[in-house]
DNA sequence: TTTTTTATGGAATAAAAATTCCATTCACAA
DNA sequence: TTGTGAATGGAATTTTTATTCCATAAAAAA
């Protein structure tokens, strides 16, 4: 079977996938993969679920758990159930256990970055007024060219908007400052600006609103409170509360709406080519 | 079998539970209060096993799966596997709403990336390990200088701890690729390198960390799989699993893990120089 | 007490899943 | 190109697990 003992722990298993998956054939390495991202489907799933889901043969399947050190996946997923226990105390208790570690140590910091970002997704959930976002990927699947400027905190935001949009091959311009350069000029008509700021609103993603405002263009906003100064201009604007620890925001819930609206302008141009 | 029809999550089958486990016989009764008492158990045994812990006979167990609505033990089994893994509470009803909009709407494919998010986090809750994260703090913590590398999708990620140190005067170089311009030899002994990269592994971020690691630098890594070719350089990996949407992902627990990873490091240094 | 209904245990059977085996394909070296 | 060994797919087999059935025991009603 294997010259080497089985695994007893998630931890050796996976320092034994690592060091092993390197030097595996195609299919076996396609098991080591689909492994390692769906862990927990171990105990719970059947070698023809797993092998299906993984794209290769059941046969193949039981090869890789010979690899791995088990007599086969029978021996493999006893491993997975039983360690399964240990892990299952739920979400609540487990936020707990990082808190526990010590009032200000890390995992306990992260643990209210994690109930941080919980909530906003909530807020965000229940606060986004669909005609709004629709209005804004309506908008900005019709633009010729989308414009995205977003600077410190924002930044972020803005470049994972950029990120996404260039992978569905849509036409955009990241005014990123870097070198202090200005792209300015390069907004023509009926071009839409997605400005992104937050309090404190910064200078320069304000200023190019404004200039583009009065070229005529759209903008979308996507700004923190009602008070913000992309209000005035009248541009079309989404609204995010994020809940802040301390001083610091996790961004879940802005770059969750930042790629739902990216993912929307490319199903809708989708759309309107066909 | 049953008139009843099966419950088809677990609120519905605790509420059967409550509801009939007084009318029953002894027998029957003991699955009964095993059950309730050991429900994560039942997506991960046999018949054999539960009715032996429970101190009855399989044919004992098999008319309890009965009494509960369902066909036999194999479909209340598939009950408990198929919702093993997503059991996020009620706030599911708001993202109906949002989903009611319409099945591609750009609200559906918010509320999408909300789901997402949400269980991005508690997947990062669970499977953090508190003393990995306390050494990663300590390292940087005591790095005379904080190298930062994370390009395409990592790459706001890595901007927004960039953003974070940066706010807390810690000193740190982000190596951002603009101009390809690299800036590798800024590198020195002590320095700590965090590098940031996702499936498909981006090229300059693997050489980087190569190099610093060549040199005798320590490396925190913060990726996707155990399978990551950052594993191999023996980096103090911190591993994230988000949820995708389609072909993409919204980021929440990665950038949760960074800004409480750099709001730690600011606090222990802080209580450091004191 | 006797009869009838209900509950129980355990073995027999059916179904499903894991595992093995072998013919075929593929990749590399000669 | 041809030969050789490794890798793969798929069907056959074995093992495990679920499910049914029925004889017996217990409880309830007559």
């Amino acid at each position: 079977m294997s010259d080497q003992t089985a695994p007893v722990s998630l931890e050796e298993f996976n320092h034994r996938l690592l060091e092993i998956s390197e030097s595996m054939p195609k299919r076996l390495r396609q098991c080591a993969d689909y492994v390692a991202q769906n862990t927990d489907r171990i105990a719970v799933s059947t070698v023809a679920e797993l092998s299906t889901a993984a794209g290769v043969q059941p046969s193949a399947f039981m090869r890789f758990c010979q690899l791995m050190g088990f007599s086969g996946f029978s021996d493999m997923q006893k491993m997975f159930r039983e360690t399964y226990a240990l892990k299952w105390p739920d979400y609540a208790t487990r936020l707990d256990n990082l808190k526990a570690s010590g009032a200000d140590s890390p995992s306990a910091l992260l643990a209210e970055f994690v109930e941080a970002g919980r909530l906003s997704l909530e807020n965000l959930a229940s606060s986004i007024n669909p005609e709004t976002l629709e209005q804004a990927v309506d908008l900005l699947a019709h633009a010729p060219m989308i414009h995205i400027i977003g600077l410190r905190r924002a930044f972020p935001v803005a470049s994972y908007l950029s990120y996404a949009l260039e992978k569905m091959d849509i036409p955009a311009v990241f005014h990123d400052g870097v070198g202090k350069l200005n792209h300015r000029h390069t907004i023509r008509k009926g071009d839409v600006l997605i400005a992104i700021t937050f309090a404190p609103y910064s200078q320069e993603t304000v200023e190019l609103a404004q200039y583009a405002r009065g070229l005529g263009n759209e903008v979308v906003a996507i700004t923190d409170t009602m008070t913000s100064p992309l209000q005035k201009l009248h541009a079309l604007n989404l609204h995010v509360t994020e809940v802040d620890v301390g001083a610091f925001r996790a961004l879940s819930a802005t770059l969750s709406l930042a790629i739902a609206l990216a993912v929307a302008i490319g199903a809708r141009r989708d759309e309107t080519t066909k």
